[in-house]
DNA sequence: TGTATAATGTGAAAAAGTTCTCAAACCAAT
DNA sequence: ATTGGTTTGAGAACTTTTTCACATTATACA
């Protein structure tokens, strides 16, 4: 173990790994092999072992890895033994249905709160969520103890929303807008661009080897 | 040029490269250089210059790029010179909202027709578009000429939904369900994880040096 | 025409990420 | 105990990706 710089990549598949255990959990499996995780979730199995041991020595040689000691382990690296209080900002189309989409989930995340700039909407609810003036997004988000943020804003908007909730003492921002963001080296912000994924896919139908959508 | 085998991270590049120059275009600026794109967008010169001389030699030295006419080889790079119809399989909260999310984009992608097995949402609308029984999926996609699928339906039902598109011929799908799923090597498959996302930013909060979400 | 400045395209170096390999550790059975 | 079969953890080897550095080509202006 020496945890010195863990990069993105792992700590995705640490999350993916947590979800394979959760599976085999529910199974009643109590130990299993990284050969075994591999096997099954299409993985790689040194690339399992090797994530695994930037964090610990979990696994036990010759008999592989005990499935609940290792989820207690997971969700402790991944800071889900503790709730996490999301806010969404843009009570569009987008927002709402992340509002469902998170609340629902049995995860740690609830959704605690909705912003929007449209006077129309403020004071509305979705679900339980009730929606609040962006402005008033600093005193809202201390009183809810948000930690989290979804921006689900148009393009145009997001850097200001970005810096607003950044400066409210936001560290980690979920981007949902098609747009290059500055942002703080003290902040984790993830962005989702929906449209690279769409062009990404665009570009492999315009190969000649996939011999296009429609046979 | 040697378009050997270009990475996936160099074509999501070039979806953000067209999406900086679509902005220098809309304000008139006629030439641009590798320099001057990195500054502005914070991306890498060295990096620009090399995801774009795996396609072509398009710019020239001592002057830059012609905004106009590499925006030209970009979208025809990315196969957007031609219109993408997409199915949504799906008709929960989120594929709903994809559904106006895309719709409402002025790209090349529109949103041709939802599907469901839930019996009662069939033939009810959302905006435009007819919601069909998922059962009849290849026969409507052959009419629409569907190209891309978005998978939005629940975790446990996403392997089958993606064997039954692929077989209908679909080669290019986006999946929004948290599931490994497996695919002939002949479809381009693009995961976008939410719940992995999301447990990613919680594990940087979990980082000491993340002094935590609320100041 | 020649000189100075600008900026590409690319080979080489560096960095980051993945896979291989195997000694060490554990378990079960004799 | 000893042997044989498993499986981890980690160094080494390999692959991929990013960044650097600069020769080459273009423009502008004296």
């Amino acid at each position: 173990m020496k945890s010195d710089k863990i990069s993105e990549l792992t700590t995705n598949r640490m999350s993916i790994y947590l979800r394979c255990l959760n599976e085999l959990a529910d199974e009643g499996i109590r130990t299993v092999s990284s050969e075994k995780i591999a096997k099954r979730f299409h993985l790689n199995s040194a690339q399992i072992r090797k994530d695994l041991a930037y964090f610990g020595e979990f696994g036990v040689r010759g008999v592989g890895y005990y499935v609940e000691e290792l989820r207690t382990h997971l969700r402790k690296i991944l800071g889900l033994n503790k709730e996490h209080c999301v806010a969404i900002i843009g009570a569009g189309r987008l927002g709402t249905a992340l509002t469902d989409y998170y609340g629902f989930s049995q995860t740690n995340f609830s959704v605690a709160a909705l912003f929007d700039a449209d006077q129309s909407k403020i004071g509305q609810k979705v679900g339980e969520v009730e929606i609040f003036d962006i402005k008033d997004f600093a005193e809202v988000a201390e009183r809810d103890k948000i930690d989290v943020v979804v921006i689900a804003v148009p393009a145009e908007f997001a850097q200001s929303v970005l810096e607003q909730v950044t400066n409210a003492g936001i560290k980690a921002v979920m981007n949902f807008a098609p747009s290059p963001l500055k942002v703080d080296e003290n902040v984790k912000l993830k962005t989702i661009d929906l449209t690279t994924s769409l062009e990404s896919l665009s570009y492999f139908l315009a190969q000649p080897a996939a011999k296009n959508g429609r046979k």
